[in-house]
Order: C-alpha cells, then structure tokens, then sequence
RNA sequence: GCCGGCGUAGCUCAGGGGUAGAGCAACUGAUUCGUAAUCAGUAGGUCGUCAGUUCAAUUCUGACCGCCGGCACCA
C-alpha cells in the first residue's frame, strides 16, 4: 500500500509503504536531515524513527522549529538522569519535563546533591552528547514494565505506569545504557541536542507537588538551541539581577527588612514618598470613578471571622491576639472585606443606593509561611488598592466592565501596557449551583468582553465561592507578574447577612465584587522597581530634580533655583558639596535622579539652567523660567 | 512549613584553631574644578546568636535565628 505525504510547501512525495521521517528528511535533502530533530504527521509530534503508514501531512521539525526548543529540553532533562544515574548508581528518577527556559528533573536519592556535583554531571551529560547515542523508543507491555522499574528500585516510575490510564501504551526511550519511561518524542541521537545547555541549581520538590508527599531533589538547567543563544539566557538573568528590587531598594535608600521585624518594611522617607505618590494617584483614580473610601479596624474579635468563615479557612495563617486571659480572642485583620460588610449593614441600604463601592488602603497582616517570603513581594504586613464593589445580582456585568476600563487606564499609566486577562472558572469544591455558576462566570466572560479585552480561561482555578478575573501583566523583560484580580462573591454577604430593599420592597443580597488593581502596594512597589530598574517615571521618583554646582559661587542662585523648583511642587535635592561635577553627576546618576540641574558660573549670570537627563544622559542649557514650566508640567502625575 | 546553600566593616568580598584583611562608602584636611570616581590621611568588626569540643573557636560540632534559590502556600 502506498503511502503519500503532503510537505508544508503543498508538494507530494509518495512512497511504495511505511516511510519513516528519517528517510523522508534524507530524500529532501541531506541538510534537513542534519536539522531534523523530529517531524509533525497530521499535527501530531512523533519521533523521526515513526514509520508513517497512511496518507498524511508532514512536517520536518528542525533546530529552528518554534518546538525545538521544548524538545531540546525535554532531551536534555534524559540526557541529565544518564548522566545521574551513572555518576550516583541507586538514584532512582521520577519525571523530568522541559520547562520555560529549560528543565527540569526530580531525583530521589538520600544524599543531597552538591553544587560540585552539579558541575560533575554536567560534564558529564557533555560526554554523553559526545557519545552520540542513538535514541529509540520501544512499546513495553505494562506489567512487565513495572517489573522492570520495580526490579531497579524504581518505585516513582511504577506508581506512575500503575496510574497510566489503561488502552494507553507504555512508552520507554533507550539511550546508551539509560531507559526510562516516556511519552517522548526525543531526537535521533544524544549529539543532536548539542551543547547549549548549563545545569543552574538544585532544590527540593513533593512528589506530585504535593507536601505530603516525600520530598525530592529536582535539578534545574537551561538549554537553548547553541552556546550563543544559552550565552544570551544567562545574560538576561543577570540583567534581572541588576533590577532585584531589594538590591535597588537599599541603593536608591527606599527601604530595608530586618530581623526584628521579619515580612514587614521599614519604609525610608524616599521610599515612603514613591508609596505616596502611587497612593495618592490611584486614591484619584477610583475617586473619579465612583469609589469611597474608608478606614475599618485593625483587630476584630474572633467571632467576626468565625461568621466570615476565615477563622475556620485560614486561622492558622492570621495574626491572633488574646486578650483578657484568653476570654477573648482578636484577629489582626488579614483582608478587608469583613470589615466592609460591616459598613455596609448600618442602617438600611436601599436599591437606589447600589452599586456602592467601598475602598480602602487598609493595612492587612498574614502570617505567611517563612519560605513565603521575598524582599518587599512577598510580606506578613502589606496593604492592598482594595475595594468591594456591593451591587445588585444584574449590576455584575456593568461594574465589572466599569472595573476592567479602570483597570487598563491605571496600567497604561504606571507604563505597562502589555497585560493578559484569565477567567478562573468554578473549581471542584465549590458552593451553589451549577446554575448559579454557569451565570455568573457568563457574566464575568460577557463584561471583559464588552471592556474591549480577551481573555483565556482557567478551569477550575475559581475561588470556592465564585468565578474571578485575573489580570497579569508583563514587564519590561517579559516577566508577568499577576496584580489585579476580580472575585465574585455571593457567600460573604450571606454569611454576614447584609441585604438591601429591592424595588418591589423585598429583602434581597447584593453581591459583593473583591477588587484591586495593583493587588499589595508593596508587592506593586517592587514591580515598578524591577520593570523601571529603578529608573522611575518622574511623577514617581523621589528625588525628581537634583540642583548641583560646579563652583560654589553658584550656590546662592542654585538655592534660588531649588527653591522656585519646590515652589513649583517638585521634589528637589540640592547638592552645593565641594566637589568636582563629574563626582556629582555620578552619583546622583546611580542614585537614579531623573533630572539634574547643573549650575555654574555662566548659568548665574545669565539665569539659565543646564538641565540633565539621567536616562541619555542629554544636556541642554535653557533659561530659568522655561525649565521651571517644563519639570513642573512633566512632574504631573498621570490624570 | 519542607529541601539545599549562605551569614566576616555601611556595601561588595577575601581569609582561616593562636581574638581579622581589601576595594568602595564614612570621617578629617587640601583642592573651586563644566557633565559618570581629585588627592592625602584617619577611623571602623563580640566574624548572625547560643551552646559544645579545645590550653585557645571567628575558624571544628550542634541547635536556633535570618537571608538566598526552589517546593508547598498566597482569602
């Protein structure tokens, strides 16, 4: 029976029978089949040893495939248990998948690995690539290949064939003296994977993910389609080291952590003014658009959040203060909204009254756990942009849009306009209706519409009450980060019994919408840091302009000119050291002022200033008065 | 919380069983200088904490605390 196969370029090479990809490469040309690493047969990614048996579309998947990558990682990781399972006999592996920018593989060994026994295998994975074994992949009945995985000790690789549905086959690729069970495709060889590849730590990991589980040792590496391109990788982490904004933070004197009070910040003045100003600016936002704002208590007794249903959820995780001998109970609150409904249920709220949306930067604290936390990211005391939009069930879709709008406006503004939008749809343990639930995530996926935004969704991501929108944007180096959120949520003014008069003057529930845009102001802080590298827009630098001198007969008009500038409501240092200008320049220059206002001798006399930029690092000489007109303009916050 | 690594001056880091060193920063003095480091001098540390071993511990051992990287968690 023949068998012929249509190329992506729309031509038809026929063969007599069963071809293999191999061989097809070879008859298109020998340079494809040096590229080939794989090939696609009707969509679908197999090795290039399968023998195509039937009509079909096929494509060679080279180095240069957009799949590569994934498969030369996914290779790599084999090549990486080789090499461990030679150099540490007994090390038993359980799964080793590509990841972004790499791979990864969990060993279970007792031994903790050492960096130099990074270093160790990784020469030695160089060998194996210089081997150039064959890579083959055979169909193993699934009681004999658990034998055999039992019979070597590998208990993870039994557990995962016994959960292997049955009617699936089990797969095992054989390289060299190495076998191991997967779903594949792989090269050809060891060779073709090259050696753009570097192992970068190891750390431990559950079995399954799951912390009850035994934890593992999971080996990270990077690999890239040659030395260059992993040259490249390694060049953008420590461009992403160079933002760390712990590291930025302490340089640009914004903040510092100690012991004594672990997870929470000490805010210096600077750092304080950058917290303001953001405040400040979306205090306005939400203000145009509708919000209130308010104060709610920080410790609330327990009964509250045993109402809520926090105590019981997330008890363990709250700050909690006895008081009166243990009679009593406080919790520091860990979120806003009981505190919200609490407003919300005095007196009586009328249909006309809806939606009402309650703001508030209040300052939550959350015992997170130890590992949780991360430089000014991840805190045991932060302060959300948070508010609870309380509207009525048909007002979901509008305040949602409303939200969406807002939301856009403020990420543009803070200069990120790169984000994606996720609906985390119901998840398996949940409460109401399927009914209930097939409402209101159409609700949440009809209002991102109507904002103008797509989205993609997340099965059963949802909250257990109801279905939320994420919002995660991506950063100046392609990182995304997940900051805004909307949760819908009918349980909590139930639990809490808030209601409002409807029309027909019945007793009803609104809903409530949990909303934020920068999620924790601190976390946020950190983004812009990392997303700027410290380079701040000027309306949010807290140093905007820095006045130096060149002589100190500049200092009186230098004075004047900082005190016009502060007049004009900039943020000014003055810098009327003894000290050579070039000194000056670059330290205000790694400080990371935006502008600096030079002054000498002949800017006095004419009353001109020299007006520097930090970023270009561009000079121009203009007169007093254009400068003051165009800092105090270019210092206005976004509108 | 779990696994691993780390903890020496304000910062970056070296050192090592006989109570410590560099560069930068700081301070003092000199220098008045035109856009990313002027010169000279001075001072600075219970070597994370607490135990143990030892004639002697910052160095070796242990526990604890913290940080870093992951995992788990993130209302």
């Amino acid at each position: 029976m023949s068998v012929s196969l249509t190329l992506p370029d729309g031509s038809l090479r026929s063969y007599p029978g069963p071809v293999s990809g191999t061989t097809l490469a070879a008859d298109i040309g020998p340079g494809l089949l040096k590229a080939a690493l794989a090939m696609r047969v009707d969509g679908r990614l197999v090795d290039l040893a399968h023998e195509i048996d039937r009509d079909a579309k096929v494509e060679i998947v080279t180095r240069k495939s957009d799949e590569a990558l994934d498969l030369l990682r996914h290779d790599c990781a084999h090549v990486m248990a080789e090499a461990v399972q030679e150099l540490f006999p007994g090390t038993q592996v359980t799964i080793g998948p590509s990841i972004e920018n790499g791979f990864y593989y969990d060993f279970a060994r007792d031994e903790p690995f050492t960096p130099d026994d990074l270093a160790v295998i990784e020469k030695r994975m160089h060998e194996i690539v210089d081997r150039d074994e064959a890579i083959s992949r055979e169909v193993w009945d699934r009681d004999e290949a658990a034998d055999f995985f039992l019979s070597k000790g590998e208990i993870y690789k039994a557990e995962i064939i016994r959960d292997i549905p049955a009617g699936e086959q089990i797969s095992l690729y054989r390289q060299g003296g190495f076998i191991d069970l997967c779903l594949g495709p792989h090269l050809p060889s060891t060779a073709k994977l090259g050696h753009g590849f570097k192992l970068m730590k190891v750390a431990g990991a559950y079995w399954r993910g799951d912390h009850r589980n035994a934890m593992l040792q999971r080996v990270y590496g990077t690999a890239w389609r040659d030395e260059k391109e992993l040259k490249d990788y390694l060049h953008r982490l420590e461009e992403a080291e160079r933002r760390d904004h712990r590291k930025l933070g302490r340089e640009m004197d914004l903040f510092h952590i100690q012991e004594e009070a672990v997870g929470s910040i000490f805010w210096h003045a600077k750092g304080w003014t950058l917290y303001r100003a953001l405040e400040n600016y979306i205090r306005r936002k939400i203000e145009a658009d509708g919000y209130e704002e308010v104060r709610t208590p920080q410790l609330i007794d327990s009964s509250l959040f045993i109402a809520s249903g926090h105590w019981e959820m997330y008890g363990d995780n709250m700050m909690k203060v006895p008081l009166e001998e243990g009679k009593r109970t406080l919790g520091v609150k860990p979120m806003n909204c009981p505190g919200h409904v609490q407003i919300f249920k005095q007196g009586l709220v009328s249909y006309r009254d809806l939606p009402i949306r309650m703001a508030e930067f209040g300052c939550c604290h959350r015992n997170e756990p130890s590992g949780a936390l991360h430089g000014i990211m991840r805190v045991r005391q932060f302060v959300q942009d948070d508010a609870h939009v309380f509207c009525a069930p048909e007002q979901v879709v509008e305040e949602t849009r409303k939200f969406c709008r807002l939301l856009e406006s403020v990420y543009a503004d803070l200069g990120f306009d790169d984000f994606q939008v996720v609906l985390a749809t119901r998840p398996e343990k949940r409460i109401g209706t399927d009914a209930e639930w097939d409402q209101n995530e159409g609700d949440l996926a009809a209002a991102i519409s109507a904002a103008g935004m797509s989205y993609t969704v997340s099965e059963g991501d949802g909250a257990f009450y109801g279905p939320k929108i994420e919002f995660h944007l991506r950063d100046a180096i392609g990182r995304t980060w997940q900051c805004g959120t909307l949760q819908l949520d009918s349980l909590l003014p139930q639990r809490l019994d808030a209601s409002y008069i409807a029309a027909d003057g019945s007793k009803q529930r609104p809903v409530m919408l949990h909303r934020a845009i920068l999620g924790s102001m601190e976390r946020f802080i950190g983004i812009l840091i990392e997303h700027y590298a410290g380079h701040l827009p000027l309306w949010l630098a807290p140093t905007q302009v820095v006045v130096a001198t060149i002589t100190s007969d500049a200092d009186d008009y230098a004075e004047e000119v900082a005190g016009l500038l502060k007049a004009r409501g900039l943020r000014v240092e003055t810098d009327l050291r003894n000290e050579k200008i070039n000194l000056k320049v670059r330290e205000h220059s790694l400080a990371k002022a935006p502008y600096m206002i030079v002054l000498g001798r002949r800017e006095a006399e004419n009353r001109q200033v020299a007006l520097r930029t930090l970023l270009g690092g561009k000079q121009s000489v203009i007169d007093l008065t254009e400068a003051l007109d165009k800092l105090a303009g270019e210092a206005l916050p976004p509108a």
